[in-house]
DNA sequence: TTACAACCTCCAGTTACTGTAGAAGCAAGC
DNA sequence: GCTTGCTTCTACAGTAACTGGAGGTTGTAA
């Protein structure tokens, strides 16, 4: 149980300092002990918390789909489906996004690679993007 | 050359009123004429740059990217290297968030559908989602 | 004792808009 | 000529998820 600042909270978890107040302002995290000149306190709890916090954000999931999360996962008694569906609408996200960014990458490549290096008045680049039509008629 | 209110340059383009108007703020589009009573008018000629700005913004150019692609696009004399470079490197990194999100996708896929549907006791994602590793030591 | 790092609070800035409040203009119908 | 209702105007607040800085304390090592 070796207490902890804030600094290495922080850099047990790859996370600001600044990110970790912030956090706590959100209450995605408690409000600590405070020493008595005032400085926050860690134990090995809020790592865990913290970890969870950051991996989750690492997959994408937004501050309050991991406030649901973190719910659940607070109090065991609840029902898992409601995690399960949280991560389910996450993933079909990802997948539309990457369906999405793929044809993007292939629409953009076709002119992105055309450019002859002259003067921009025959740029394929600014010429395809102009040539499009009005997006509405 | 029918002159048009903002209502019809967003409508034609897609866009809304309020965001022609933020176009405008950031300088993305020219300060237009204006009726006697203080109102906006438009010509086709806005309709076109209205209709570059958005379809760059739908291949994912940031608006200081299109600042760029718009100060090449005006001055036809400008390197068309400078637009050639803008868009490969926006071409890359549309690359590494495609191969960044499938790997994500992968990994969440793989405990996201494992959900047994018992109590979050025994969840499978939330279970995953703290069993990871802190991201440093 | 004197640096200096780490901590504190509070607040502004980032990106690209979106929404709202409150006032004024404009066209149609009665 | 008046009312209704839509569009426009300016100006500002809010969104997501932080990040950075100002200005001020505290703790520690030399």
């Amino acid at each position: 149980m070796t207490n902890m600042m804030i600094g290495d909270l922080a850099q047990k978890t790859s996370t600001k300092v600044n990110t970790v107040r912030y956090y706590e302002d959100i209450g995605l995290l408690p409000e600590p002990a405070r020493t008595a000149s005032g400085r926050r306190t860690y134990a090995e709890s809020d790592v865990r918390r913290l970890s969870f916090v950051r991996h989750s954000r690492g997959f994408g999931f937004s501050i309050d789909e991991i406030r649901s999360l973190l719910e659940i996962s607070d109090s065991p008694k609840q029902d898992c489906e409601a995690a399960a569906k949280i991560a389910q609408e996450h993933l079909e996200k990802i997948d539309t996004q990457i369906v999405q960014l793929t044809s993007l990458r292939d629409a953009l490549k076709l002119f992105a690679t055309s450019c002859s290096g002259g003067s921009a008045e025959h740029c394929e680049i600014i010429g395809a993007l102009n040539r499009l039509n009005p997006p509405v008629g």
